[in-house]
DNA sequence: GTCTATATTAAGATAGAC
DNA sequence: GTCTATCTTAATATAGAC
């Protein structure tokens, strides 16, 4: 998966590069007023450069998320489920990149479409993060007979999006705030015991490092 | 506001032809695939013509989106807060209409965007609808002094923003049982006192006619 | 005032030279 | 693997007919 030997070393490197150059310009821009061309301008490359190695936009686009996510489970390592509940400490990570935010609401609302070239990425990660999201709220109540995990999963994951549009919108919305609260009253106190501060508080916890790409569902 | 009478009222008229036009393809083929060039076509004009009632893509669009709004206000009355509790109502009418939900995703992420056209509209709309509901939530549960009505409402219209995303990607998600349950959840057994069924219940209540375009924050 | 016709600009996609 | 050149489509602006 990373750094592969052979003759493909070199182009997996200016994939690399590029997907990076697209992070920065969506960071900085926000998701109008970002052309492959100011892309491959960036890596010192034309257009028809960055086309030769991604086919399309949206092959680029669905790249450059798929980059993050990978990034986050490399640093959350394979434990499965923990990483769901920093969501709080993702969004006010998330806070920061706008542009990337928007990058995920363009992408997944244009990736509805089921003829999109993005269409089974988006499919395929909403599944693996509600399972997980139900998996690890089933093991942290007392009762799991008594939680139905998998509608709890679709509804945080469905609020931790919306919450982003919102304050797409309105940026003095403490998005980490609101749904670190909404984890505690769902499931109660065993809410993000792992790393975050008490559910409930809006404070601004520790949360020591908030990687690079990790959320639940949301960019 | 409705059927000006003078010069406009032919133009007015025109408009109106031309928004029910780009509903009705948006309702069909989708958001991508549709241009201003098919939207004209539906009506008999030109793609100039169309230019000049509206001015752009973004404004016309933002207008269909308007007429939803308004079509919404009509059908429920000047009676405050009581439309969004009909918000699973409502999404159970989006349901059947895809095209249109994706029309308010792609456009919402777009107007994240300051400088965008309809940058102000979302805003005020958002606003305008978390007071309405946090309004009405304070009204409806026993003691407003226990409940922070406003967290409430950001979280509530995230949700059923969110869940909506979802079911952009799989359409076997049942939205308005989702959000009837967390509104049972929430807000206790007030929650939908006005017309839905009991919350909680995730069956399919009677609610008479879900209105055209009535929705709490979503498509 | 309302519309058609046309031109310009920009972006994504493709073909083929090197 | 990278680039030049070209094609297609969409958005925008303008001129002028009725």
């Amino acid at each position: 998966m990373s750094k592969p030997r052979g003759p493909y070393a070199k182009t997996s490197a200016k994939r690399q590069q590029i997907i990076d150059a697209a992070l920065a310009a969506y960071a900085e821009a926000g998701s109008r007023n970002v052309s492959l061309r100011d892309i491959a301008q960036r890596v010192g490359m034309t257009y028809a450069g960055v086309m030769h190695h991604f086919g399309s936009k949206e092959a680029l686009l669905t790249a450059v998320l798929e980059a993050r996510d990978a990034v986050a489970e490399e640093r959350f390592g394979p434990e499965p489920g923990t990483t769901e509940l920093l969501s709080s400490a993702v969004l006010r990570h998330n806070a920061s990149t706008p542009g990337l935010v928007k990058l995920f609401v363009d992408l997944v609302a244009a990736a509805a479409e089921p003829d999109h070239p993005a269409h089974d990425f988006f499919e395929q990660r909403y599944e693996r993060f509600r399972g997980r999201l139900a998996e690890r709220i089933e093991r942290s109540v007392a009762d799991p007979a008594e939680v139905d995990a998998a509608w709890l999963a679709r509804i945080f994951i469905a609020a931790a999006d919306g919450i982003q549009l919102q304050w797409l919108l309105d940026p003095d919305i403490d998005m980490a705030a609101d749904i670190e609260r909404l984890g505690g009253l769902l499931v109660g106190p065993h809410w993000a015991a792992g790393s975050v501060g008490s559910a409930g508080s809006a404070g601004e916890g520790p949360t020591p490092d908030a990687p690079e790409g990790a959320r639940p569902a949301s960019s």
